[in-house]
DNA sequence: CTTATCTCAGGAGCACTGATATGA
DNA sequence: CTCATATCAGTGTTCCTGAGATAA
């Protein structure tokens, strides 16, 4: 399960603000894990929605994770370079590019996923459980379309 | 009362993705509110501060405000410009700046502060009054130092 | 013809590192 | 000498606008 940082659903960070001064208390925040693996947090977050997902557009990608379009195809470049998803072109739309995971790219995943969730802990270590979910409710009641 | 982005007690913003949401569907953010008055946040966060501790050096702020002190020489160099604040050499400690608000800046202020709590009451408005307070309660427990 | 997808160029806001001059 | 303050130069990431080529 992705946990906090990744709220709503896989994705993103809390408050930059928020971010910054765990950071000068010594905290290891999630983003710090990542680049030990030489990923950002954009890459898991795409890495994560593809393996979700399966085999998706780059735009559908962009719709489901808020990220812009010029920045997916950043991404996604950076992704296949490493191998770690693989970019064919849609025969049913040829104007797509339907993104798959490979197998490489499920181990990353599964490393990064774990390095993620122990920087969570530490991060959150001050909030219960329930405090924790709750917290992940009402930011996502925010965020979410109105009625 | 400074509200929900500017927590916790009166800086920064919400999460940028749940932020980017919010515009996709149309909601006017505080971000949108201040451009209106030629300000970012950073400004207006300063300008807070300012008007909250008095006459205060810049790296006092920088470290209240958890904003680089770089980053701090160019917004009161833009808040001076605009007469918002007075920068003196505190005569007791030469090397450091007293940055004060003027009678415009507060003016400003109370301007910025209004459309700011406008669209903060716009964007948590699936929320209950003790549901914000509960979130800018966890928020800041997170960000708090170890015990 | 209009719309959607992907790609590329460039810019603004925010956070960071490093270096320098001045003064406590 | 060491530390703090303020300033300057530059970088990286994210988000934005705008534009072009291709295809539905």
């Amino acid at each position: 399960m992705s946990d906090l940082p990744y709220a709503p659903s896989r994705i993103r960070a809390l408050p930059s603000w928020l971010l910054g001064r765990a950071a000068a208390r010594g905290h290891r925040l999630v983003a710090d894990a990542l680049a030990a693996e030489g990923m950002r947090m954009m890459h898991h977050a795409v890495l994560s929605a593809v393996a979700e997902l399966g085999p998706v557009s780059q735009a559908e990608l962009g719709r489901t994770l808020g990220i812009d379009p010029k920045d997916m195809v950043a991404i996604v470049n950076d992704l296949q370079k490493d191998e770690l998803v693989t970019r064919t072109p849609d025969p049913n739309d040829r104007r797509k590019n339907a993104i798959g995971i490979s197998a490489a790219g499920r181990r990353r995943l599964r490393r990064t996923q774990r390095l993620g969730d122990e920087a969570n802990a530490e991060l959150t270590a001050a909030l219960t459980p329930e405090e924790r979910a709750q917290l992940i409710d009402l930011l996502t009641r925010i965020a979410a379309p109105r009625e």
